[in-house]
DNA sequence: AAACAATGCAAACCATATTATACAACATCA
DNA sequence: TGATGTTGTATAATATGGTTTGCATTGTTT
């Protein structure tokens, strides 16, 4: 990934990727019920999106169509990448534990983790 | 906590962890093994961060001595809440899976996650 | 043509990062 | 003693990047 979003690119991306396909008002209204800006903020931040080529878009129709380029899991992988380095030590594991000791998860996350835990068995 | 460090300062913070007590200049040193700033970029952050109320320092001596205010696990903390909610969907278990599945862990560092988990086993 | 919605452009604002310069304390040596 | 070099902190100026907003323009619909 040649660019990373920054905090409010991040919130517009997690409208798209709900989404996963949006005019920019879409977007705009989605912000506006936690936050409040103006409409043209949300425009010039999409715009930026789409020179980074964060975001593309479909210009056919008079109201434009925005998708997301990167996908959640390489935003996911890449905010990882970064916390892992710089408060983790390098330690993903110091991560996993850290994560389950404060944001209690429930049984079934908890058997979800087992069960994807159970592939390196015998390894 | 208060304040967020960004970028530079948890770069900073990180060698104040490790050694738990720091000059400006220890600071600078070792951080110029990686990136190459100016001491005094490192002196106007680390003043930076006095004021925010990331570190507190002793002056007595003629070189100040800095000490970290936030520890190592509330920094981690706070990183981790703040992805698991911009980019997890709020969803521990994904960031989890997720962290195993791309940072390959060694044997070690599953089984200390897997003994981890025993505490959930029966609940 | 009038109304309306979206775009593009320009500028202002704010936080962070960087660099240069000034200033203070202290040691040393002619 | 006092000139000078070294090492430390403080201050000020500038650069850079992200965020926000206003305004003029373009394009569509009726």
């Amino acid at each position: 990934m040649e660019v990373k979003p920054t905090e409010s690119e991040l919130e517009i991306l997690q409208v798209i990727w709900k989404k996963s396909q949006c005019t920019v008002r879409d977007v705009h209204e989605e912000l506006a019920k936690n936050k409040d800006a103006g409409y043209t903020t949300t425009l010039k931040l999409m715009q930026i999106m789409h020179d980074k080529g964060l975001v593309e878009r479909d210009t056919t129709a008079k109201t434009h169509l925005y998708k997301a380029v990167i996908t959640r899991e390489q935003a996911q992988q890449t905010a990882l990448d970064k916390i892992i380095s710089t408060v983790f030590k390098g330690s993903t594991s110091d991560l996993v534990i850290q994560a389950l000791g404060h944001h209690r998860a429930s049984k079934d996350e908890i058997d979800a983790i087992k069960d994807y835990l159970k592939q390196f068995e015998g390894k």
